[in-house]
DNA sequence: CCCTGATTCGC
DNA sequence: GCGAATCAGG
């Protein structure tokens, strides 16, 4: 079976659309799946169609960077606190990307063992509140003490993942039969 | 605080 | 060739 990660024609081929179309590395990392946007960036860039932000004009003054990279990676770090997603410049790993032209299908999961604690610690007043952190109301906003989950809301959403998977509760499970495509 | 692309190096 | 790691900027 085709390796999952393996560029093939069609996901180059989808790769070069969606670059094309003007959509972000991670984006496009996350629709293609399996493939973090520092593949997808290299991949782009090894095609040659990368410098779509650059300014031919002037000579590109390219100062060898000595991007000191330590062979051996301690990683002595612990989760930080705050979220336990890779998500950001790093590499982040989405082995699951269900790309539902609607709500994401979540479905009922008990998660008995599954504790789920929302860093509550991270509550924050609409003073402190971002753009990017969890808008969830706690408490009645007549209340002085009002505040907001302050989370980190993904992108394009206005709650963080626990919230969001609240706020998008599937009206129906729709998870009837499973379609095998031909 | 987060996300963006660009670059370099090890595998 | 691929991917991760890192840099620098927005």
């Amino acid at each position: 079976m085709s390796e999952a990660g393996a560029w093939t024609d069609e996901r180059v081929e989808l790769l070069k659309k969606l670059w094309n179309d003007g959509l972000s590395a991670s984006q496009i990392a996350g629709e293609l799946g399996n493939v973090t946007r520092n593949a997808v960036i290299g991949k782009v860039h090894r095609l040659g169609l990368s410098g779509r932000a650059k300014n031919p004009g002037s000579a590109a003054p390219r100062p060898r960077k000595p991007a000191t990279r330590p062979p051996a990676h301690p990683m002595a770090s612990p989760a930080a606190g705050g979220g336990g997603m890779t998500r950001g410049n790093t590499a982040l790993a989405p082995q699951f990307v269900p790309e539902i032209e609607a709500e994401p299908e979540a479905e009922h999961v008990p998660a008995p063992a599954e504790e789920v604690v929302i860093p509550f610690s991270e509550r924050v007043t609409i003073m402190d509140l971002r753009e990017y952190m969890c808008r969830w109301p706690m408490g009645d906003p007549t209340s002085p003490e009002f505040r907001f989950c302050g989370g980190r809301s993904l992108t394009g959403m206005p709650y963080c993942g626990y919230h969001a998977r609240i706020a998008y509760q599937p009206a129906t499970d729709r998870r009837r039969d499973r379609k095998v495509r031909a």
